[in-house]
DNA sequence: AATGGGACCTGCGCGC
DNA sequence: TGCGCGCAGGTCCCAT
């Protein structure tokens, strides 16, 4: 599942390959993934527009073109951008000036392209929180005691604070060894200076080894990313703790698999 | 207001 | 063996 890591080594490997480069056509393989405009305009609208700028927005990608408009990119979980591509798997094709294509591709289809005016009206862009390395420890903390939800939802709240998802946040529970049920505001200064820092680290290892391929994730050349060999806890359930040998846990917490460490964290 | 659950989807793995 | 069910999770939406 692409969260910030993911989406920022997709964001980095598509600034080297297909910026300033024109979009000479796409083809629609399933039109489904276009959210607005309609299949048809959203063809018209980029064919021989040129790439001019690629930025990451939490979980968003966003290819700001040369007709002034904007190509949102959310892959959800399946969605992947795959250059150069075959065209095998993909839902929509965007065929380049090199003469090599751009796919997005999508198994179940959560995933959502818009062609839009100007990305910053976005409904989803406003609500966002910020990212966690744009805030201080202090605000950090401020943010958590004015919260009793249970921390680990709250960290998945995308409009409280904005890029981590279910993986990010069991890996970075565990190294600060808070257990995801505790109330964010009963979490001690120091405890809560720990998650920041843990936070920030987990996601920057997890964006130097290109991010985690489990499920469908991968970079834009199509190859997996290599942070899943330092997951400590995320899909472990069973496997003995690497720090204490308990055997880890899953729960279900607001719908989501939580794993965690029992004896680790309190 | 905060929280929980369902919907959206498809493929895979498990149990009977 | 083969089938059907549950599960995977980012986000939105609705109900409580």
């Amino acid at each position: 599942m692409p969260e910030l890591p993911e989406v920022e080594t997709i964001k980095r490997e598509l600034e080297k390959a297909v910026l300033g480069k024109k979009i000479t056509g796409v083809t629609v393989h399933n039109p489904k993934v276009i959210r607005e405009p309609s299949p048809d305009k959203f063809k018209k609208r980029l064919s021989g527009v040129t790439i001019r700028n690629i930025l990451r927005k939490a979980k968003l990608l966003i290819l700001e073109l040369s007709n002034g408009k904007s190509l949102a990119i959310h892959l959800k979980m399946t969605g992947q951008l795959v250059y150069p591509g075959s065209g095998q798997a993909a839902r929509v094709s965007f065929h380049l000036s090199d003469g090599k294509n751009l796919d997005f591709n999508d198994q179940r289809l959560f995933a959502e392209l818009r062609l839009i005016d100007d990305w910053h009206k976005l409904k989803f862009i406003k609500a966002l929180g910020p990212e966690p390395f744009d805030i201080t420890d202090e605000q950090f903390k401020e943010m958590l005691s004015a919260k009793k939800t249970k921390i680990k939802p709250l960290l998945m709240d995308q409009t409280f604070v904005s890029g981590i998802g279910n993986l990010y946040v069991a890996e970075a529970l565990f190294r600060a060894k808070i257990h995801p049920e505790r109330a964010a505001n009963s979490l001690s200064d120091k405890e809560k200076s720990l998650l920041f820092e843990e936070i920030k680290d987990t996601l920057k290892e997890a964006i130097e080894y290109k991010g985690s391929s489990v499920d469908q994730y991968v970079q834009l050349t199509g190859q997996p990313g290599g942070y899943v060999k330092f997951h400590k806890v995320y899909d472990r359930e069973g496997k003995s703790c690497l720090v204490c040998k308990t055997p880890i846990k899953r729960m279900a917490l607001g719908g989501r698999g939580t794993y965690f460490c029992p004896k680790c964290q309190k």
